[in-house]
DNA sequence: TGACTTTAGTATCACCGTGATACTAAATCA
DNA sequence: TGATTTAGTATCACGGTGATACTAAAGTCA
């Protein structure tokens, strides 16, 4: 590369944390004791850390724990203020955790934090379609139903029963284990684990559908 | 987005630019006068500017006009220095024009650049499927053959001619003209010109064959 | 001139994934 | 017992894909 002066200015990690639970997706924004209000978590790279470190480590330090999927989506620039945009997926948090919202209640925490779950929800979904990442936001077994709940909530959009489960099964992804758990009213459901496979690099033609935005 | 004190680090820009060229894909890749070999063109934000602005300066600066298609990939950060890294698609350049090599030549140019080239082709591949941006890499008016070369040489990957075909006119994307171009040998080809749609969005099922990568 | 080559463009067909509809199965609830 | 709820399956029509093979129209070359 051809190298220049370049400019200098602050580098600052921002995070939109996603979790699908009960078929809606939650935002991890909790109250922020400086500002009194809720804010997405954000951060900064120590000296000698990788953007992508940065980035697992302070979702570490909200969570405890590692999300199922974490990436980089964008990075802007205002005045000085160089900001690096992570989106994370994790598993459905506690019911009662008051550190979530709604994702469609993110309006709430801003214009510009609006903008980046949006941001985030969208590549997110584009995860879904070339990443197992879905079957990582779940226990170790788990129903059908469950996985479809989490395709849709994180799609924003319903599935058609017969046809996932069809992709499903011939793309070899799930075993059924012999357990079923039942949930309150309705037929007990099969409990299925994932199964990793080599993925077939099924290569299908172009699309001229493309989508809106 | 929860404040903190953050990283001073010098801001670049590194561009890779492809195009289409006789079903192979290019590198803008001009000889580095300070270096004495081919590199990429990188720069830097101006105070004031965005990321985009910058990107799009830089484009203007080496090629005299905007690239058809222009957009971040990803930022790294090493040492005290962060790059974001942006790919663009522009038209086919003149054959003769050496500030332009062979993608498949990408490895001269270091581990580095490479790595960021097979990135901006990834992400260049993924615009196919959801923007038009192959049609502004041709002229006004074009034939179906240069079209699918154009996408071929972007996939890295040869497409059924009359499943193309098909594709393209259920989206009624295309609108012949009354024009014929013959090409040396061979029988002449009609000339098509790109009808601007508002876009269907055929939302599909849910697929599990992901990609390797 | 006429056969061959090259490129454009179309027709047919088997196959597969999708989604709609409708059904069966097994549990709880009133 | 019967209604409701959730799980899971069967069938069918439709549309897109890719293989194969064909026709069409130009140039090339003996």
């Amino acid at each position: 590369m051809a190298r220049s002066a370049g400019l200098r200015v602050t580098l600052a990690v921002d995070i939109v944390l996603l979790a699908p639970s009960r078929g809606r997706l939650g935002v991890y924004a909790p109250a922020d004791r400086a500002r009194g209000r809720r804010a997405l978590p954000a951060g900064a790279p120590r000296a000698g850390e990788s953007l992508e470190a940065a980035a697992a480590r302070i979702v570490r330090t909200a969570l405890g724990g590692n999300a199922a999927w974490l990436a980089q989506v964008a990075t802007r620039l205002e005045g000085t203020t160089a900001t690096v945009m992570f989106a994370g997926l994790v598993s459905a948090p506690a019911e009662d955790d008051a550190n979530w919202i709604p994702r469609e209640r993110a309006a709430s925490l801003g214009a510009s934090a609006r903008r980046l779950v949006d941001e985030a929800v969208e590549a997110a979904a584009g995860w879904l379609d070339r990443t197992p990442v879905a079957f990582h936001l779940l226990p170790a077994t788990f129903t059908l139903s469950e996985l479809q709940e989490t395709y849709e909530a994180i799609l924003g959009r319903s599935l058609h029963k017969a046809s996932f489960r069809r992709a499903l099964q011939s793309a070899r992804l799930v075993a059924p284990t012999r357990e079923w758990r039942s949930e309150g009213r309705g037929r007990p459901a099969q409990l299925y684990r994932f199964v990793q496979r080599a993925p077939k690099a099924s290569r299908r033609g172009v699309r001229f559908d493309w989508l809106s935005s």
